[in-house]
DNA sequence: ACGCCCGCCTGTAAGC
DNA sequence: TGCTTACAGGCGGGCG
């Protein structure tokens, strides 16, 4: 489940490997992958001939900028996988549906079992039209903004956690909108990008609060302890290349597991015993997802 | 406004 | 052992 920490360690690959390539052709196996499109053709006509500018991200999306204005998305959802392959001879993995060659030699792979994520090539919004009173309250000036006139079908999208830094205030403001549970608003994109199931009980766990406090009822303390919370957790876990579970496919561009599980507090730690306080991790739902957390040192 | 459920998918694992 | 069932969850949509 490719969350904010692993996507940006995919982009970081990504931006070393093939910023400056060349597509030379675009295979399409699976035309669900490109389903925002007419049909593969049409996907693959805007692809080939382009060159890769650069690679940035806004929540779990990858924004591959291409020489035309056009900007290459790629989002992973629940098992998606991008592969930076040498050589066409290597076997192809099963559930390989695009595959992107490059005139410089070696090939782009997105695998994905599930189908649940997506590729899709898409154009700048004309200018001129409206304000910026369309865009999610939540939004900081400046990279963000842009990257949301570059990408009209991601201007639904909250702030960037760790692009977008804002005030303790601020996100105070943000969180006295919302009645809804702390969790289910972590993880609502069009609040904040880029926090799933995972990460929305490690953030919780790091702040001291529960899965189900109304966002509106924090003090100010605790507005602050979950901002920190929230921003230090994104960032350990990029720094340990995200989280590889027993069950699951998430790896990096080189089919490198992440480092960032061995480190997890709550998650997938039902009766373990709370690192802090040695109660034992309790199980619930919220949402319909799984839920941990401590019930000692989360109130 | 918000909580909750479904459908989309496949692989894995538990249950009978 | 082999079949069926449940579960995993990102996201969009719908319903109460």
């Amino acid at each position: 489940m490719p969350e904010l920490p692993e996507v940006e360690t995919l982009r970081q690959d990504l931006a070393k490997e093939v910023v400056g390539k060349k597509v030379k052709t675009v295979s399409v196996f699976n035309g669900r992958s490109v389903r925002r499109h007419p049909s593969a053709k049409h996907f693959r006509g805007l692809l080939e001939g382009r060159t890769l500018k650069a690679v940035g991200r806004l929540g779990k999306y990858l924004l591959v900028s291409l020489d035309n204005k056009d900007t290459l998305v790629i989002h992973l959802g629940m098992s998606g996988q991008l592969l930076r392959v040498k050589s066409p001879k290597e076997p192809k993995p099963k559930h390989t549906h695009v595959v992107i060659t490059f005139t410089q030699g070696g090939e782009l792979r997105y695998v994905d079992p599930r189908t649940f994520g997506e590729m899709f090539v898409s154009s700048p919004q004309p200018p001129a039209s409206t304000n910026g009173s369309s865009l999610p309250v939540g939004m900081a000036t400046g990279d963000g903004a842009a990257l949301r006139r570059q990408v009209p079908e991601l201007a639904h999208l909250g702030f960037d956690p760790i692009e977008d830094m804002m005030s303790w205030d601020r996100f105070g403001v943000l969180l006295r909108q919302h009645r809804t549970g702390l969790k289910a608003l972590l993880m609502d994109q069009e609040f904040v990008s880029g926090i799933g199931n995972l990460y929305s009980d490690e953030i919780l766990f790091s702040a001291g609060l529960r899965y189900d406090r109304p966002a509106s009822g924090l003090t100010a303390t605790e507005v602050r302890r979950l901002y920190r919370a929230m921003v230090e957790t994104l960032s350990d876990a990029i720094k340990h290349r995200g989280s590889t579970l027993v069950d699951e496919q998430y790896r990096d561009l080189f089919g490198e597991a992440g480092d960032y599980q061995g480190s997890h507090q709550v998650y997938d730690r039902e009766g373990e015993p709370c690192r802090r306080c040695r109660n034992p991790i309790v199980r619930t739902k919220a949402s319909g997802r799984s839920t941990y957390y401590c019930e000692h040192c989360q109130v």
